[in-house]
DNA sequence: GCCAACGTTGGC
DNA sequence: GCCAACGTTGGC
């Protein structure tokens, strides 16, 4: 593996598993298989930057979920290869996700960086809401709109069967 | 473009 | 600390 400039210091043995949402017109499951691995970016949620703060692990796998597009749904598989460190786009007054409150010294934002496994079918959310093994999923969950949630090892696991 | 659900902000 | 106003998410 090429040297990882943000290396976690203390990856866990106990792999965990993540859905995370991306507009594939921002960044799709193509753009991260031709750039192999991309900064998670524009997180600006607490709750979605505490789950990378705090609880990835080089290794946790993800579900690649296209979202707010004409076919919402996973696209692939990625999995985590970095500890979270400031995203850079909170510094950026011309960026749609500069964030003024923030400080270098204390940036409020940090992100992890993802690598590409591959593709798979769309599993579309429709597929997803019908199948009762992914009734407790927490991305469907009513109400929710984080765009980064916990996936159980059950389902990671019948997940990897439904993909194929 | 609509809108329900939820998060954040800021006055008090 | 309350809560109204506002902003955002994201499916439809």
């Amino acid at each position: 593996m090429a040297s990882d400039p943000h290396p976690a210091p203390d990856a866990s043995p106990t792999r965990q598993f993540w859905l995370m949402k991306s507009e594939p017109d921002e960044a799709s499951i193509d753009h991260l298989k031709a750039a192999g691995t991309l900064p998670w970016t524009g997180v600006r949620n607490y709750q979605a930057r505490n789950f990378m703060r705090d609880l990835m692990r080089l290794g946790d796998g993800v579900l690649f979920y296209h979202s707010s597009c004409p076919e919402p749904g996973i696209a692939g598989l990625a999995e985590v290869c970095s500890a979270a460190y400031p995203d850079a786009t909170q510094f950026d007054p011309d960026s749609p996700y500069f964030d003024p409150k923030s400080t270098r010294e204390q940036p409020r934002w940090l992100h992890v960086d993802v690598r590409f496994v591959r593709k798979t079918r769309l599993l579309s959310l429709a597929d997803m809401k019908r199948d009762p093994a992914l009734s407790e999923m927490r991305t469907l969950a009513p109400g929710n709109r984080l765009s980064i949630t916990p996936v159980s090892a059950a389902e990671w696991a019948h997940l990897q069967r439904v993909l194929g």
